[in-house]
DNA sequence: TTGTAAGCGTTATCAC
DNA sequence: GTGATAACGCTTACAA
């Protein structure tokens, strides 16, 4: 039977007491650890008085002892962009199933290095960051930090990843077969790499096949609804020298470039074709609903998190480079063939 | 100037070393604490001593020790949800400045009992307890624990809260301000408070103006797209004994609803009115924009972390009410008269 | 003003 | 098997 309130949450030696044994041989038998010889007798009786105090291992007591915090940081360009809440929900489902607390910091409040000396003073087990570019990083900031990155090439870091190029590839394969040939992109205009990859693999495959992007239609805009909006509006001016699709490379900037050609009064997908990448629940709210590149982000997220809990129980030597998750075009409302020419 | 890696982090014992002084002094000068009286010298030497070493408090050894861990925790109903999302960004944004941490934990993933434990167990200072029923909880896993609720009532907790009846009540004179007598109303079936007050609010509002609400037009769906979508096409059905309109009590749901019209081709707002509830950045993306109801989600949130903030400094004695915040209607699209009847 | 010393709750290393 | 005992890094009386 469990205990009912107590003022001060009992302890080890609460417990000691109770089963009357030493504090030590509570530790033995309520730590978990696996080889610890205890009498059958002696460890029932433990467990019974824990119980009835409500014994409650203290975990901060627990990290300082072994230096370790059980809990991990998660760093994140911007929460607000559902494809990010995705990848942190695939982390979170690993973590705690594990036993870790997630510690999630969003770039938007904060700037990562203050995130990451924040995390550090919290003794945090390990960090995954999410596309952000640890590389300019300060480097102090990352010594002897168990660091896992997400959608990021690096030499010094273990980490996964999606196959943004193949996305961005997919992307014009799927318009260029559509016969487009007057083509935009618009992404937004950070470091982050994945963003980066999607749109030269966008840009190389409009190239194998001889189509030009024309720097004026290359547009660079934050990677939000607002953004897509305004890119897309700028896009649109004048009639005859506007493409006939447009590539956005997250599909918050797909949803505002919709939403700009409604605004517009321009037809989707009959006086343009949108694609988006991510495929976030919204692509399939707006009406048409939204072409795009799906990217596993919950499996990105399971997978980072369960390389950093190799990496922390030691077993991170096998630091196989990790297979690249395959991403895959969804084809639905926003493309079709652009308008025979009046 | 910072010292480079170091493969330990330094202590205060290293830092006293190198400062020639007691590790004690070295705590007194460095943890902030006001009342310590150090010669300025010695101060002086302390703090140059620590920048020299890179020294960086450890917060888990002194969360040990003083019983607090500085970190708070947050249960949401569902991240997923850009309304709570908001809520957290408003509690992120004064608890980092503060100096505190913020684990974010989502109901949808792990139970609220669970989380609570798993807080505890890190010796978090307090949780803040987004619409959720507290009152359902374990009594045994809230003893004390410095919580604060938000948009619920709750006799035990401090709170804040929003006008979530004022919302329900807004939402309703609009409709019947346009000329609707045919009203139906959709939202989840969860003990969420502020969901039920909404609910309340707006058939309040239209009994007091003569207008039944069948029960047949009253349906239950989670809070989200999809839940909106499929309650919405449950509305639809036959001609003639529709609803003319249709409020929503979350955007999400509304979102559904407005899905659900397109696909069966339903003219939004000619045909069939929408109002939603909470204004998420969504709500302007889709075409026509959604009517809603504002709830100020970040100053909930601000608000809620200032109060549970104000609680810890042991300053909670002026645990007066808290005014509610207002909520204020935002007429846009997807609102007009209803069809005049053929 | 500064140093000494006693914990905070746990884990881990030894003797017994 | 079990029980002292020493850390872990820090705060905080209390002594000097």
């Amino acid at each position: 039977m469990s205990s009912s309130s107590s003022p001060r949450p009992s302890t080890t030696h609460d417990v000691a007491r109770l089963a009357g044994v030493s504090q030590a041989t509570v530790s033995l038998v309520l730590g978990g650890n696996p080889r610890a010889r205890v009498a059958a007798a002696t460890r029932e009786r433990v467990i019974r008085a824990a119980e009835e105090l409500g014994y409650r291992p203290n975990i901060v007591a627990r990290g300082l002892v072994r230096g370790r915090s059980y809990a991990l940081g998660v760093i994140v360009p911007d929460l607000a962009n559902p494809f990010f809440l995705e990848v942190v929900r695939g982390i979170e489902r690993v973590a705690s199933t594990a036993g870790y607390a997630v510690l999630l910091c969003d770039a938007r409040e904060t700037t990562p290095a203050r995130h990451l000396e924040a995390l550090r003073a919290r003794l945090i087990d390990g960090v995954i960051v999410d596309p952000l570019g640890v590389e300019g990083l300060p480097a102090d900031s990352l010594t002897d930090l168990n660091l896992v990155v997400v959608d990021q090439p690096s030499e010094r870091w273990p980490g996964v990843a999606s196959d943004a190029e193949g996305a961005g590839r997919l992307a014009a394969e799927h318009l260029l077969a559509l016969g487009h040939r007057e083509v935009a992109m618009v992404g937004p205009a950070t470091d982050v790499h994945s963003f980066r990859m999607r749109e030269r693999g966008f840009t190389r495959a409009l190239r194998a096949a001889g189509v030009a992007l024309p720097s004026g239609w290359l547009r660079r805009a934050p990677a939000t609804v607002a953004g897509g909006e305004a890119a897309m509006r700028a896009l649109l001016p004048r009639r005859g020298s506007r493409p006939t699709a447009v590539f956005c490379t997250s599909d918050l900037l797909a949803l505002g470039a919709l939403k700009a050609c409604a605004t517009a009064g321009v037809a989707v997908p009959g006086a343009m074709s949108v694609v988006g990448c991510d495929d976030i629940e919204m692509a399939r709210v707006v009406t048409p609903e939204l072409t795009t590149v799906a990217v596993p982000a919950r499996e990105l997220g399971a997978r980072a998190a369960r390389l950093l809990l190799r990496q922390l129980d030691g077993r991170g030597g096998e630091t196989r480079p990790g297979r690249v998750l395959p991403v895959r075009l969804v084809p639905r409302g926003t493309t079709a063939p652009p308008p025979t020419d009046p």
